[in-house]
DNA sequence: GTATAGATTAACCAAGTGGTTAAATATGGA
DNA sequence: TCCATATTTAACCACTTGGTTAATCTATAC
Protein backbone atom coordinates (compact mmCIF):
# COMPACT_ATOMS: atom_id res chain seq x y z
CA UNK A 1 0.00 0.00 0.00
CA UNK A 2 1.27 3.47 -0.96
CA UNK A 3 -1.57 5.63 1.03
CA UNK A 4 0.18 8.42 2.86
CA UNK A 5 -2.35 8.78 5.95
CA UNK A 6 -2.01 11.96 6.34
CA UNK A 7 -4.88 13.20 4.05
CA UNK A 8 -5.87 15.82 6.12
CA UNK A 9 -6.00 17.97 2.61
CA UNK A 10 -9.57 16.79 2.41
CA UNK A 11 -10.45 17.78 5.68
CA UNK A 12 -8.93 21.11 5.15
CA UNK A 13 -10.97 21.73 1.63
CA UNK A 14 -14.51 20.62 3.31
CA UNK A 15 -13.62 23.37 6.41
CA UNK A 16 -12.99 25.85 3.94
CA UNK A 17 -15.96 24.74 1.95
CA UNK A 18 -17.74 25.09 5.05
CA UNK A 19 -16.66 28.55 6.02
CA UNK A 20 -17.17 30.07 2.59
CA UNK A 21 -20.67 28.50 2.01
CA UNK A 22 -21.88 29.69 5.33
CA UNK A 23 -20.81 33.15 4.29
CA UNK A 24 -21.95 33.87 0.63
CA UNK A 25 -24.58 30.26 0.09
CA UNK A 26 -24.19 28.20 -2.26
CA UNK A 27 -24.64 30.32 -5.57
CA UNK A 28 -22.29 32.76 -3.81
CA UNK A 29 -19.34 30.63 -3.29
CA UNK A 30 -16.86 30.68 -5.78
CA UNK A 31 -14.22 27.04 -5.80
CA UNK A 32 -11.20 29.72 -5.69
CA UNK A 33 -12.24 31.16 -2.87
CA UNK A 34 -12.71 27.71 -1.16
CA UNK A 35 -9.44 26.60 -2.54
CA UNK A 36 -7.80 30.48 -1.09
CA UNK A 37 -9.39 29.63 2.65
CA UNK A 38 -8.11 26.18 2.45
CA UNK A 39 -4.35 26.78 1.47
CA UNK A 40 -4.33 24.14 -1.40
CA UNK A 41 -4.46 24.53 -5.47
CA UNK A 42 -8.11 24.43 -6.78
CA UNK A 43 -7.82 21.30 -8.94
CA UNK A 44 -7.30 19.45 -5.22
CA UNK A 45 -10.94 20.31 -5.06
CA UNK A 46 -11.90 18.44 -8.08
CA UNK A 47 -9.42 15.74 -7.26
CA UNK A 48 -11.17 15.47 -3.93
CA UNK A 49 -14.71 15.92 -4.93
CA UNK A 50 -15.60 15.73 -8.49
CA UNK A 51 -17.99 18.88 -8.51
CA UNK A 52 -19.39 21.65 -6.35
CA UNK A 53 -22.34 20.08 -6.33
CA UNK A 54 -20.84 17.57 -4.69
CA UNK A 55 -18.94 19.55 -2.14
CA UNK A 56 -22.14 21.29 -1.32
CA UNK A 57 -23.68 17.93 -0.86
CA UNK A 58 -20.75 16.73 1.91
CA UNK A 59 -20.79 20.27 3.43
CA UNK A 60 -24.98 19.90 3.90
CA UNK A 61 -24.71 16.78 5.81
CA UNK A 62 -22.48 18.27 8.09
CA UNK A 63 -24.86 21.61 8.35
CA UNK A 64 -28.00 19.10 8.70
CA UNK A 65 -26.06 17.18 11.55
CA UNK A 66 -24.65 20.22 13.46
CA UNK A 67 -29.00 21.80 13.02
CA UNK A 68 -30.30 18.95 14.39
CA UNK A 69 -27.61 18.11 17.36
CA UNK A 70 -28.32 21.88 18.05
CA UNK A 71 -31.56 21.47 18.48
CA UNK A 72 -31.28 17.21 20.14
CA UNK A 73 -28.74 18.80 22.68
CA UNK A 74 -28.64 17.63 25.62
CA UNK A 75 -32.71 17.14 26.32
CA UNK A 76 -33.91 15.31 30.21
CA UNK A 77 -36.82 13.71 28.83
CA UNK A 78 -37.19 12.47 32.48
CA UNK A 79 -36.85 15.34 34.09
CA UNK A 80 -39.85 17.09 35.91
CA UNK A 81 -41.82 18.71 33.46
CA UNK A 82 -40.81 22.84 34.21
CA UNK A 83 -37.09 21.82 34.65
CA UNK A 84 -37.46 19.67 31.30
CA UNK A 85 -39.26 22.71 29.34
CA UNK A 86 -36.84 25.28 31.10
CA UNK A 87 -33.62 23.28 29.88
CA UNK A 88 -35.09 22.41 26.62
CA UNK A 89 -35.07 26.12 25.99
CA UNK A 90 -32.11 27.06 27.72
CA UNK A 91 -30.02 24.49 25.91
CA UNK A 92 -31.45 25.41 21.99
CA UNK A 93 -30.93 29.39 22.56
CA UNK A 94 -26.97 28.74 24.00
CA UNK A 95 -26.32 26.23 21.25
CA UNK A 96 -28.21 28.31 18.80
CA UNK A 97 -26.45 31.53 19.80
CA UNK A 98 -23.29 29.86 19.14
CA UNK A 99 -24.46 28.36 15.93
CA UNK A 100 -25.93 31.49 14.42
CA UNK A 101 -24.47 31.20 10.85
CA UNK A 102 -25.46 27.59 10.83
CA UNK A 103 -29.04 28.50 11.31
CA UNK A 104 -29.16 31.15 8.90
CA UNK A 105 -27.72 29.16 6.02
CA UNK A 106 -30.01 26.31 6.59
CA UNK A 107 -33.20 28.31 6.49
CA UNK A 108 -31.62 29.99 3.13
CA UNK A 109 -30.77 26.99 1.53
CA UNK A 110 -33.83 25.48 2.45
CA UNK A 111 -35.60 27.50 -0.05
CA UNK A 112 -32.98 27.69 -2.59
CA UNK A 113 -31.90 24.04 -2.68
CA UNK A 114 -35.07 22.52 -1.62
CA UNK A 115 -34.67 19.31 -3.95
CA UNK A 116 -31.21 19.05 -1.84
CA UNK A 117 -32.18 19.61 1.60
CA UNK A 118 -34.67 18.53 2.25
CA UNK A 119 -34.21 14.26 1.28
CA UNK A 120 -30.89 15.16 2.93
CA UNK A 121 -32.38 16.18 6.19
CA UNK A 122 -34.77 13.84 5.94
CA UNK A 123 -31.46 11.08 5.68
CA UNK A 124 -30.23 12.41 8.31
CA UNK A 125 -33.33 12.14 10.66
CA UNK A 126 -33.78 8.47 9.81
CA UNK A 127 -30.39 7.38 11.28
CA UNK A 128 -30.37 9.42 13.82
CA UNK A 129 -31.35 8.47 17.40
CA UNK A 130 -35.05 8.41 18.47
CA UNK A 131 -38.11 10.82 17.13
CA UNK A 132 -37.60 13.68 18.60
CA UNK A 133 -41.66 14.51 18.62
CA UNK A 134 -42.32 11.17 19.61
CA UNK A 135 -39.64 11.91 22.51
CA UNK A 136 -41.47 14.97 23.01
CA UNK A 137 -45.24 14.31 22.61
CA UNK A 138 -44.72 10.98 24.88
CA UNK A 139 -43.34 13.56 27.80
CA UNK A 140 -45.81 16.31 27.23
CA UNK A 141 -48.58 13.75 26.68
CA UNK A 142 -47.37 12.69 30.65
CA UNK A 143 -47.42 15.73 31.80
CA UNK A 144 -51.19 16.78 30.67
CA UNK A 145 -52.64 13.48 32.05
CA UNK A 146 -50.83 14.26 35.43
CA UNK A 147 -52.36 17.80 35.12
CA UNK A 148 -49.13 19.39 35.45
CA UNK A 149 -49.69 21.35 32.18
CA UNK A 150 -53.11 22.28 30.22
CA UNK A 151 -54.58 20.29 27.33
CA UNK A 152 -52.06 21.04 24.06
CA UNK A 153 -51.05 19.67 20.97
CA UNK A 154 -47.54 18.54 21.26
CA UNK A 155 -46.91 19.20 17.55
CA UNK A 156 -47.84 22.86 18.07
CA UNK A 157 -46.25 22.75 21.07
CA UNK A 158 -43.08 22.08 19.38
CA UNK A 159 -43.14 23.93 16.77
CA UNK A 160 -44.34 27.11 19.08
CA UNK A 161 -41.02 26.39 21.45
CA UNK A 162 -38.83 25.99 18.23
CA UNK A 163 -39.96 29.21 16.80
CA UNK A 164 -39.51 30.70 20.09
CA UNK A 165 -36.03 29.47 20.46
CA UNK A 166 -34.41 30.56 16.88
CA UNK A 167 -36.42 32.79 15.43
CA UNK A 168 -34.86 35.71 17.17
CA UNK A 169 -31.41 34.85 15.87
CA UNK A 170 -32.51 34.58 12.30
CA UNK A 171 -33.42 38.29 12.34
CA UNK A 172 -31.24 40.06 14.88
CA UNK A 173 -30.26 42.79 12.65
CA UNK A 174 -33.30 43.38 11.29
CA UNK A 175 -35.01 43.26 15.08
CA UNK A 176 -32.12 45.82 16.32
CA UNK A 177 -32.81 47.52 13.54
CA UNK A 178 -36.95 48.08 14.06
CA UNK A 179 -35.56 48.70 17.97
CA UNK A 180 -32.89 50.80 16.71
CA UNK A 181 -30.96 49.18 19.64
CA UNK A 182 -27.08 49.84 19.81
CA UNK A 183 -25.36 46.55 19.85
CA UNK A 184 -24.65 46.45 23.99
CA UNK A 185 -28.63 46.36 23.89
CA UNK A 186 -28.64 43.59 20.98
CA UNK A 187 -26.33 41.73 23.69
CA UNK A 188 -28.34 42.23 26.39
CA UNK A 189 -31.76 41.22 25.03
CA UNK A 190 -29.56 38.09 23.62
CA UNK A 191 -28.05 37.32 27.02
CA UNK A 192 -32.54 37.43 28.24
CA UNK A 193 -34.12 35.64 25.61
CA UNK A 194 -33.72 32.20 27.24
CA UNK A 195 -35.06 33.50 30.20
CA UNK A 196 -37.91 35.69 28.60
CA UNK A 197 -38.83 32.32 26.37
CA UNK A 198 -38.99 30.35 29.13
CA UNK A 199 -40.93 32.11 31.07
CA UNK A 200 -43.24 33.02 28.10
CA UNK A 201 -43.66 29.18 27.46
CA UNK A 202 -43.98 28.01 30.83
CA UNK A 203 -46.82 30.92 31.53
CA UNK A 204 -48.56 29.69 28.51
CA UNK A 205 -49.29 25.78 29.32
CA UNK A 206 -48.75 25.62 33.29
CA UNK A 207 -51.68 23.68 34.64
CA UNK A 208 -53.95 26.42 36.81
CA UNK A 209 -56.75 24.52 38.77
CA UNK A 210 -59.38 26.43 37.93
CA UNK A 211 -60.73 27.03 41.59
CA UNK A 212 -57.78 27.51 43.58
CA UNK A 213 -56.56 29.66 40.75
CA UNK A 214 -52.61 29.08 41.21
CA UNK A 215 -49.84 26.40 41.22
CA UNK A 216 -46.37 27.44 41.33
CA UNK A 217 -45.46 31.47 41.85
CA UNK A 218 -46.23 34.43 39.75
CA UNK A 219 -43.68 36.49 37.97
CA UNK B 1 -41.53 66.11 -25.30
CA UNK B 2 -41.14 62.82 -27.63
CA UNK B 3 -41.90 60.64 -24.36
CA UNK B 4 -44.17 57.69 -25.09
CA UNK B 5 -46.49 56.91 -22.24
CA UNK B 6 -46.09 53.22 -22.20
CA UNK B 7 -42.37 52.12 -20.45
CA UNK B 8 -45.13 48.97 -19.05
CA UNK B 9 -41.29 47.62 -19.71
CA UNK B 10 -39.64 48.71 -17.19
CA UNK B 11 -42.52 47.57 -15.20
CA UNK B 12 -42.49 44.52 -16.68
CA UNK B 13 -38.80 43.91 -16.30
CA UNK B 14 -38.77 44.51 -12.14
CA UNK B 15 -41.96 41.79 -11.99
CA UNK B 16 -39.42 39.43 -13.64
CA UNK B 17 -36.45 40.35 -11.84
CA UNK B 18 -38.76 40.13 -8.64
CA UNK B 19 -39.72 36.50 -9.78
CA UNK B 20 -36.61 34.92 -10.37
CA UNK B 21 -34.95 36.90 -7.36
CA UNK B 22 -37.26 35.41 -5.21
CA UNK B 23 -36.57 31.80 -7.05
CA UNK B 24 -32.47 32.13 -7.07
CA UNK B 25 -31.48 34.17 -4.11
CA UNK B 26 -29.51 37.09 -5.47
CA UNK B 27 -26.26 35.33 -6.69
CA UNK B 28 -28.23 32.36 -8.25
CA UNK B 29 -30.64 35.17 -10.09
CA UNK B 30 -28.94 35.52 -14.50
CA UNK B 31 -29.86 38.02 -16.24
CA UNK B 32 -30.43 36.08 -19.18
CA UNK B 33 -33.47 34.60 -16.96
CA UNK B 34 -34.71 37.56 -16.22
CA UNK B 35 -34.95 38.96 -19.60
CA UNK B 36 -36.86 36.06 -20.88
CA UNK B 37 -38.97 36.20 -18.08
CA UNK B 38 -39.63 39.62 -19.11
CA UNK B 39 -40.16 38.90 -22.66
CA UNK B 40 -37.68 41.57 -23.44
CA UNK B 41 -34.12 41.39 -24.59
CA UNK B 42 -31.13 41.47 -22.25
CA UNK B 43 -30.22 44.87 -22.68
CA UNK B 44 -32.75 46.06 -22.21
CA UNK B 45 -32.22 45.54 -18.03
CA UNK B 46 -28.76 47.20 -18.67
CA UNK B 47 -30.91 49.87 -20.59
CA UNK B 48 -33.47 50.46 -17.51
CA UNK B 49 -31.65 49.86 -14.35
CA UNK B 50 -27.97 50.02 -15.11
CA UNK B 51 -26.12 46.64 -13.38
CA UNK B 52 -27.62 43.85 -11.21
CA UNK B 53 -26.86 45.34 -8.19
CA UNK B 54 -29.35 47.93 -9.35
CA UNK B 55 -32.07 45.69 -10.07
CA UNK B 56 -31.69 43.63 -6.59
CA UNK B 57 -31.61 47.38 -4.91
CA UNK B 58 -34.66 48.33 -6.83
CA UNK B 59 -36.03 44.85 -5.85
CA UNK B 60 -35.32 44.99 -2.33
CA UNK B 61 -37.29 48.02 -1.78
CA UNK B 62 -40.02 46.32 -3.02
CA UNK B 63 -39.74 43.40 -0.69
CA UNK B 64 -39.34 44.70 2.35
CA UNK B 65 -42.20 46.98 1.79
CA UNK B 66 -44.30 44.45 1.29
CA UNK B 67 -42.94 42.44 4.44
CA UNK B 68 -43.26 45.29 6.16
CA UNK B 69 -46.65 45.81 5.01
CA UNK B 70 -47.85 42.32 5.95
CA UNK B 71 -46.12 42.84 9.55
CA UNK B 72 -48.08 46.20 9.71
CA UNK B 73 -51.46 44.80 8.10
CA UNK B 74 -54.55 46.19 9.50
CA UNK B 75 -54.34 46.03 13.11
CA UNK B 76 -56.76 47.63 15.30
CA UNK B 77 -54.73 49.06 18.30
CA UNK B 78 -57.80 50.61 19.89
CA UNK B 79 -59.53 46.93 20.24
CA UNK B 80 -59.85 45.39 23.79
CA UNK B 81 -56.75 43.41 24.22
CA UNK B 82 -57.81 40.25 23.65
CA UNK B 83 -59.05 40.74 20.46
CA UNK B 84 -56.43 43.31 19.60
CA UNK B 85 -53.91 40.48 20.09
CA UNK B 86 -55.97 37.88 18.02
CA UNK B 87 -56.46 39.89 15.55
CA UNK B 88 -52.70 40.66 15.76
CA UNK B 89 -51.99 37.01 14.92
CA UNK B 90 -54.83 36.59 12.57
CA UNK B 91 -53.87 39.31 10.32
CA UNK B 92 -49.71 38.45 9.82
CA UNK B 93 -50.24 34.38 9.79
CA UNK B 94 -52.99 34.87 6.90
CA UNK B 95 -50.62 37.61 5.40
CA UNK B 96 -47.85 35.61 5.71
CA UNK B 97 -49.35 32.33 4.56
CA UNK B 98 -50.02 34.68 1.04
CA UNK B 99 -46.38 35.64 0.70
CA UNK B 100 -44.24 32.85 2.24
CA UNK B 101 -41.82 33.12 -1.02
CA UNK B 102 -41.23 36.74 0.32
CA UNK B 103 -40.68 35.69 3.86
CA UNK B 104 -37.78 33.48 2.99
CA UNK B 105 -36.15 35.41 0.42
CA UNK B 106 -35.80 38.10 2.70
CA UNK B 107 -34.66 36.14 5.56
CA UNK B 108 -31.92 34.64 3.47
CA UNK B 109 -30.91 37.91 1.76
CA UNK B 110 -30.89 39.59 5.04
CA UNK B 111 -27.39 37.49 5.67
CA UNK B 112 -26.41 36.79 2.34
CA UNK B 113 -26.56 40.73 1.86
CA UNK B 114 -26.56 42.02 5.12
CA UNK B 115 -24.52 45.29 3.97
CA UNK B 116 -27.36 46.38 1.34
CA UNK B 117 -30.71 44.33 2.63
CA UNK B 118 -30.47 46.26 6.88
CA UNK B 119 -29.76 49.83 5.56
CA UNK B 120 -33.03 49.50 3.31
CA UNK B 121 -34.87 48.26 5.58
CA UNK B 122 -33.91 51.09 8.06
CA UNK B 123 -34.86 53.33 5.72
CA UNK B 124 -38.51 52.12 4.67
CA UNK B 125 -39.32 51.84 7.98
CA UNK B 126 -38.53 55.67 8.52
CA UNK B 127 -40.82 56.59 6.16
CA UNK B 128 -43.31 54.52 6.84
CA UNK B 129 -46.21 55.30 9.86
CA UNK B 130 -45.46 55.26 12.87
CA UNK B 131 -43.06 53.05 14.75
CA UNK B 132 -44.78 49.55 15.52
CA UNK B 133 -42.77 49.31 18.38
CA UNK B 134 -43.86 52.22 20.17
CA UNK B 135 -47.63 51.77 19.13
CA UNK B 136 -47.29 47.37 19.99
CA UNK B 137 -45.19 48.75 23.35
CA UNK B 138 -48.18 51.23 24.44
CA UNK B 139 -51.09 49.23 23.75
CA UNK B 140 -49.45 46.11 25.63
CA UNK B 141 -48.31 48.60 28.58
CA UNK B 142 -51.81 50.01 29.01
CA UNK B 143 -53.27 46.36 29.56
CA UNK B 144 -50.69 45.64 31.90
CA UNK B 145 -51.64 49.12 33.77
CA UNK B 146 -55.32 47.62 33.59
CA UNK B 147 -54.31 44.30 34.60
CA UNK B 148 -55.77 42.53 31.49
CA UNK B 149 -52.53 40.70 31.19
CA UNK B 150 -49.71 39.89 33.17
CA UNK B 151 -46.31 42.03 32.97
CA UNK B 152 -44.44 41.44 30.37
CA UNK B 153 -41.54 43.09 28.51
CA UNK B 154 -43.13 44.73 25.24
CA UNK B 155 -40.06 44.08 23.13
CA UNK B 156 -39.72 40.31 23.66
CA UNK B 157 -43.38 39.74 23.44
CA UNK B 158 -43.43 41.51 19.96
CA UNK B 159 -40.25 39.07 19.00
CA UNK B 160 -42.45 35.78 20.67
CA UNK B 161 -45.76 37.06 19.08
CA UNK B 162 -43.83 37.63 15.65
CA UNK B 163 -41.28 34.46 15.96
CA UNK B 164 -44.44 32.61 16.28
CA UNK B 165 -46.59 34.07 13.45
CA UNK B 166 -43.48 33.88 11.02
CA UNK B 167 -41.11 30.93 11.77
CA UNK B 168 -43.41 27.97 10.75
CA UNK B 169 -44.06 29.41 7.23
CA UNK B 170 -40.27 29.49 6.86
CA UNK B 171 -39.31 26.02 7.85
CA UNK B 172 -42.60 24.24 6.77
CA UNK B 173 -40.86 21.50 4.36
CA UNK B 174 -38.54 20.94 7.73
CA UNK B 175 -41.66 20.68 10.03
CA UNK B 176 -43.48 18.05 7.28
CA UNK B 177 -40.15 15.84 7.20
CA UNK B 178 -39.82 15.83 11.03
CA UNK B 179 -43.31 14.71 10.82
CA UNK B 180 -43.63 13.03 8.51
CA UNK B 181 -46.92 14.72 7.25
CA UNK B 182 -48.57 14.16 3.91
CA UNK B 183 -49.13 17.68 1.91
CA UNK B 184 -52.91 17.27 3.06
CA UNK B 185 -51.87 16.81 6.92
CA UNK B 186 -49.60 19.82 6.45
CA UNK B 187 -52.33 22.17 5.07
CA UNK B 188 -54.49 21.17 7.92
CA UNK B 189 -51.79 22.16 9.93
CA UNK B 190 -50.79 25.32 8.55
CA UNK B 191 -55.13 25.88 8.91
CA UNK B 192 -55.22 25.65 12.23
CA UNK B 193 -51.73 27.49 13.16
CA UNK B 194 -53.70 30.57 13.18
CA UNK B 195 -55.71 29.50 16.51
CA UNK B 196 -53.20 27.81 17.83
CA UNK B 197 -50.57 30.58 18.16
CA UNK B 198 -53.20 33.41 19.35
CA UNK B 199 -54.20 30.65 22.25
CA UNK B 200 -50.45 30.11 23.09
CA UNK B 201 -50.21 33.34 23.18
CA UNK B 202 -53.33 34.48 25.26
CA UNK B 203 -52.52 31.66 27.30
CA UNK B 204 -49.24 33.29 28.58
CA UNK B 205 -49.82 36.72 28.91
CA UNK B 206 -53.74 37.17 30.06
CA UNK B 207 -54.29 38.29 33.48
CA UNK B 208 -55.44 36.02 36.54
CA UNK B 209 -56.20 37.09 39.48
CA UNK B 210 -53.79 34.73 41.98
CA UNK B 211 -56.29 34.72 44.82
CA UNK B 212 -60.05 34.29 43.03
CA UNK B 213 -57.69 32.24 39.65
CA UNK B 214 -59.70 32.85 37.14
CA UNK B 215 -60.53 35.72 33.87
CA UNK B 216 -62.19 34.68 30.60
CA UNK B 217 -62.86 30.75 29.94
CA UNK B 218 -60.58 27.94 30.06
CA UNK B 219 -59.93 25.75 26.81
C1' DG C 1 17.96 3.10 -5.22
C1' DT C 2 13.90 2.86 -7.87
C1' DA C 3 9.32 1.60 -9.29
C1' DT C 4 4.74 2.79 -8.16
C1' DA C 5 1.11 4.83 -6.44
C1' DG C 6 -1.20 8.84 -4.80
C1' DA C 7 -0.97 14.00 -4.10
C1' DT C 8 -0.23 18.47 -6.01
C1' DT C 9 0.41 21.97 -9.34
C1' DA C 10 0.30 25.45 -13.39
C1' DA C 11 -1.70 26.02 -17.42
C1' DC C 12 -5.53 25.51 -19.90
C1' DC C 13 -10.51 25.36 -21.72
C1' DA C 14 -15.32 25.85 -23.05
C1' DA C 15 -19.31 27.81 -21.39
C1' DG C 16 -21.27 31.22 -19.12
C1' DT C 17 -21.25 35.81 -16.75
C1' DG C 18 -22.61 40.82 -16.51
C1' DG C 19 -22.21 44.47 -19.38
C1' DT C 20 -21.51 47.36 -24.03
C1' DT C 21 -22.33 49.10 -28.57
C1' DA C 22 -23.85 50.47 -32.89
C1' DA C 23 -27.35 50.03 -35.74
C1' DA C 24 -32.40 49.55 -36.37
C1' DT C 25 -37.04 50.73 -35.18
C1' DA C 26 -40.77 53.19 -33.10
C1' DT C 27 -43.00 57.46 -31.68
C1' DG C 28 -44.81 61.85 -31.62
C1' DG C 29 -44.28 66.99 -32.40
C1' DA C 30 -43.42 70.43 -36.01
C1' DT D 1 -43.72 64.87 -44.19
C1' DC D 2 -39.48 64.68 -41.65
C1' DC D 3 -36.77 65.08 -37.62
C1' DA D 4 -35.27 64.23 -32.96
C1' DT D 5 -35.58 61.40 -29.45
C1' DA D 6 -36.67 57.14 -26.86
C1' DT D 7 -36.81 52.23 -27.32
C1' DT D 8 -35.30 47.83 -28.86
C1' DT D 9 -32.28 44.53 -30.85
C1' DA D 10 -28.31 41.36 -32.39
C1' DA D 11 -23.83 40.98 -32.04
C1' DC D 12 -20.16 41.47 -29.32
C1' DC D 13 -16.66 41.72 -25.32
C1' DA D 14 -13.76 41.10 -21.41
C1' DC D 15 -13.77 38.45 -17.65
C1' DT D 16 -15.12 34.83 -14.46
C1' DT D 17 -17.00 30.46 -13.86
C1' DG D 18 -16.57 25.37 -12.89
C1' DG D 19 -13.91 21.89 -14.56
C1' DT D 20 -9.76 19.35 -17.08
C1' DT D 21 -5.16 17.84 -18.15
C1' DA D 22 -0.59 16.62 -18.34
C1' DA D 23 3.30 17.08 -16.00
C1' DT D 24 5.63 17.15 -11.42
C1' DC D 25 6.27 15.99 -6.82
C1' DT D 26 6.35 12.92 -2.68
C1' DA D 27 6.42 8.96 -0.06
C1' DT D 28 6.70 4.39 0.60
C1' DA D 29 7.45 -0.84 -0.37
C1' DC D 30 10.63 -3.66 -2.29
Amino acid sequence: MVRPVDSKTEEQILQAAYTVMLRHGKAGARMQEIADEAGVNKALLHYYFRTKDKIYTAILGKVIREVLGTLLRKIDFEAPIEEFVRGFVAGHIEAIRHNQRIFQFFLAEIWLNREEVVPAFREVLSDGRGNLLELFSARINRAVREKEIRPIDPRHLLINVISLDVFYFLGTPIFSAVMEMTDQQVNAMSAERADQVADFIWESIRYRDVKTGRKGDEQ
